[in-house]
DNA sequence: CATCAGGGCCCTG
DNA sequence: CAGGGCCCTGAT
């Protein structure tokens, strides 16, 4: 079994985000599903890191508005955190909170339309990833080809065999392993983990990063379709988990270039009033993107798409019930 | 009980 | 460029 490794709090971090900016629309995705690196309650998240090495929790507290936005990160960890090792950490939470970004003017541009209402509900919320490029990439692996409820117990198995069980705040999360730590892992021991023919995506991904032919930092500073095309060369990542990785760690918020079969069917309900049993074509979908959302693709969906996630929280939606299939 | 498709992707023909 | 196969699970 895991026995939790308790943390001390060390140091506490101040953010001030770009106005506007939604604390809980950006620390809460309703169609995420829930995994063991994290809880979210109004005002609050708690969040494992793997940063450098070290091992940390994290609590994101809200301490402004919308317009007026501020939230704090108090940071526990085993060792001493230097004042270098905090900046870096400062610094990565700003990009991939995606802390600087100006949604300004994409609420001017969608000042009129279906958008308003949700944008007035959500305003400031950004996409994320509270993750590295190599996390998000297992989440997708483990995504493909399966129900929700599967992804859900293969994650947490992987936590528990690879991971690290933290305890802080009266929490115990689990921490993400790096890549080194599972490349002497066989693809047998990981199909061991009923996570199927994905065990040879694991791993390889998982190489790819600890050869070096894979380096996020180096990344982010490409153009989109280097992005692109670097991750698509990945073994087990296609079309459907590049797109979400671009908009979500690349914070590409035009790229939309495919739609899933499950995803269809809601968008066309959605966007096109159509019976889910007769979904728009994906072309018909991207044609009507791109000419209502043209420049902020993803972002736009992904506004509808959240609001609707939130809706579904707070009351169950039938149809959509029917299409998540837990 | 058996069958089947699922929040894809690779590989083959 | 279309379509079969892949791991495992829960739905039917």
């Amino acid at each position: 079994m895991n026995k939790p490794v308790p943390l001390k709090k060390k140091s506490v971090l101040e953010f001030t985000p770009k106005t506007p900016f939604c604390f809980d629309a950006t620390m809460h995705k309703p169609d995420h599903f829930p995994s063991g690196d994290n809880e979210w309650q109004p005002g609050v998240r708690w969040q494992t890191m793997l940063w450098k090495g070290e091992a940390l929790g994290l609590k994101l507290e809200n301490r402004g508005t919308a317009a007026r936005p501020g939230f704090t990160v108090s940071i526990w960890s085993k060792g001493e955190l230097s004042e270098n090792y905090l900046d870096s950490l400062t610094a990565e939470i700003d990009y991939r909170y995606h802390l600087q970004a100006d949604l300004s003017s994409f609420n001017r541009r969608f000042n009129t339309g279906a958008l308003v209402p949700i944008i007035r509900k959500w305003n400031g919320m950004r996409p994320i990833s509270y993750g590295s490029l190599y996390e998000y990439l297992i989440i997708a692996i483990v995504l493909q080809n399966a129900t929700l409820r599967r992804s859900v117990n293969m994650m947490q198995t992987l936590f528990e065999q690879y991971g690290t069980l933290l305890s802080y705040d009266g929490k115990e999360l689990f921490c993400f392993w790096s890549p080194e730590t599972i490349e002497d892992v066989t693809e047998q021991d990981l199909r061991g983990l009923k996570i199927g023919y994905r065990a040879k995506s694991i791993k390889r991904v998982t190489g790819a990063f600890v050869k070096g032919e894979i380096n996020e930092d180096g990344l982010r500073a490409k153009t989109l379709n280097e992005q692109r095309q670097a991750i698509l060369k990945l073994y087990g990542i296609g079309p459907a988990s590049v797109g979400y990785i671009l908009f979500d760690v690349f914070h590409q918020w035009d790229e939309l270039a495919y739609i899933s079969p499950w995803e269809q069917k809601i968008y066309s309900r959605l966007f096109l009033g159509k019976d889910t049993d007769y979904p728009a074509s994906m072309q018909e979908l991207l044609d009507f993107f791109s000419s209502h959302f043209g420049g902020y693709r993803m972002l736009a969906v992904h506004y509808f798409w959240e609001d609707l996630f939130w809706k579904r929280k707070n009351r169950k939606i039938l149809w959509l019930e029917e299409l998540i299939r837990l």
